[in-house]
DNA sequence: TTACCAACAACAATCCGTTGCGCAACAGTT
DNA sequence: AACTGTTGCGCAACGGATTGTTGTTGGTAA
């Protein structure tokens, strides 16, 4: 079936095509008689723009980029409908890439996203980015980018994530205030900078209330494979850790597999407290504490700051936003 | 910074930009040296191609959109992960909007789809869709449409779902050769096709093994506001069933918190079997036997159909899958 | 009547890469 | 020398909407 353009309006109504372009936007220059003829032929041919017109002519797309690592289950969902949800209202439209935790990727997906000529991006960057060059013909272009969650600190890019140090720290302190003695962290890769974050301000929090930071207590889990092992390993010391931190919702499903398995019991035998998106822990028994980090927050904060960022690109002061967690107490410690 | 064009090359070189773009794409017409140079002028100058003039010209776009009722925490994100690959692999990439389970949403996603000409679009029909009128003019233009997980089924349309007749049944089926006589089954919104044939099934396999059907052991979840509650007045029934369906992961996490909260074991006192993506079942103490019922298998083959479709529009015979589900044996009955 | 200004439309260029067609130059054949 | 075939490249139109500029009306005021 042949595409209905403005051309097809105009021969029918007697006029030029730019007159019809100028009609259906309700400019002032057409008359109102001619607007009323070229609405109505135009909605009797069921005309629709092409966008693919528009935004070349525009160099526009109306496109935002999302580089992810992966789809997860626990936070990138959240992500995701959030992101979808305001870049839509803002006349948006989201278009999804997986990174794999790999640079190469990355690298590939930003070149996608070049020629595909986003109107910004957005970015949860891999394990295995540790700078961010990669990303500067993009910059060059003037093509706003929002770093998300997964970030790496510098003065000139937008970021939007919690602060992870302190999120830990209020973890820990939580468990210390309870009179916890021997506590563990489970860590993500130690590539990444919240791991970092994470695990300083873990052992900060040891240190101020003057508890023991072990080596062996201090977990980072890398592959999922040998994760279980290794904490049933810790787990079945003779001098195990009688508290257990997890820096997420993938690591807390395996800590909480385990404790299952070894039939320990929580809180009694051993506390539980993790960062948590906030659903993860009321499906397991007893619901577990944590820190909430709202992945919807996050997903809503940097895609109105990118909006943002597109619409007033000299207007956005505020480029770094940290936002709030929250301990949420329930019954595993 | 200006967009670097094949006439900027063209004129750096001294050739006409049609040598250049032969030229970059390696057509025999262009000899050996002249090809050399322009490449290496390409790389100098660090040409790539405007996708949005390409796919305008040809009139493609590349895109798969993908419209899905909400971006969901148990299956939804593995849909993505798997279809993001398949596409990516095959040099689509993916569009993502959310019908927020409203028909009027559902027409508006598709309309853009129109707007951004996407070459093919996959779809899992919101709550309130009860026919395909609204998807017409995209299939009058041809665009393939595949429909993934939530379907209607009609003789024409492209599907990729699960036998859920048999799934339930099979679960039934389970629940019954181990015995349990009153069982209770918590399903979804009876709008949806999925709920009724896995409602369907449910009840064939009641039948089938003599066991009764008690209609206040049937609940159908609209809203997850009262979800608890009435799952609390079915448990705490006198004749309180022994063993519990639950048709997903969502009602599932639902179940296991009243479980917990009430203080039952499994399977001592009761027992659960569920439809499942296969990872909830593991978080729960104990794990629970389920359906298997895998997103990414769905995600895969309904990408690979769709691409099947936008290139081989004519050669595609197998145009409804159903995929297998397994039962998952755990410890929960 | 002339001058002038709105009001309304038409014209044509533009965005960038693609592609059918044409043409010149040259090699090889008879 | 005349002809055929090949190689290598240029020309120009094309796709659909937008937009700066120009042109034609009709009407009003001087």
């Amino acid at each position: 079936m042949k595409r209905i353009t403005i051309r097809d309006i105009a021969k029918l109504v007697g006029v030029n095509p730019s007159t019809v372009s100028r009609a259906l936007k309700d400019h002032p220059d057409i008359g109102k008689v001619t607007k009323e003829k070229i609405n109505q032929v135009a909605k009797e041919l069921g005309y629709f723009p092409n966008y693919q017109a528009i935004h070349f002519r525009q160099k526009k797309s109306q496109l935002i980029g999302f580089i992810i690592p992966e789809m997860g289950r626990f936070f990138a969902p959240d992500l995701v409908r959030a992101i979808e949800e305001i870049t839509k209202k803002q006349g948006y439209h989201l278009i999804i890439f997986q990174s794999n935790e790999l640079l190469e990727k990355e690298i590939e997906c930003i070149h996608l996203c070049q020629r595909f000529g986003v109107d910004g991006l957005l970015v949860a960057v891999s394990r295995e980015t540790q700078n961010l060059e990669h990303f500067n013909t993009l910059i060059q272009n003037e093509v706003p980018i929002v770093f998300v969650d997964k970030v790496l600190k510098t003065n000139e890019n937008a970021t939007v994530d919690i602060n992870d140090f302190k999120a830990t720290f209020t973890a820990i302190q939580h468990l210390a205030k309870k009179n916890y003695e021997n506590i563990a962290g489970i860590f993500a890769s130690e590539n990444l900078t919240i791991t970092q974050e994470r695990r300083a301000g873990f052992e900060a929090a040891l240190a101020h209330y003057q508890l023991p930071l072990k080596n062996e207590f201090c977990l980072h889990i890398n592959q999922v494979e040998d994760a279980k092992e290794r904490i049933i390993h810790l787990l079945q010391q003779e001098d195990r850790p009688d508290a257990i931190f997890t820096m997420s919702d993938e690591l807390l499903t395996i800590v909480m597999q385990v404790i299952y398995q070894e039939k320990l019991k929580v809180p009694e035998d051993i506390a539980v407290i993790s960062m948590s998106n906030g659903y993860l822990p009321y499906y397991t028994n007893p619901p577990v504490t944590h820190i909430k980090h709202s992945a919807y927050s996050v997903g809503q904060t940097a895609a109105n700051l990118l909006v943002d960022l597109i619409e007033h690109p000299k207007q956005v002061l505020k480029r770094q936003i940290e936002l709030e967690t929250y301990l949420v107490e329930l019954d595993s410690c």
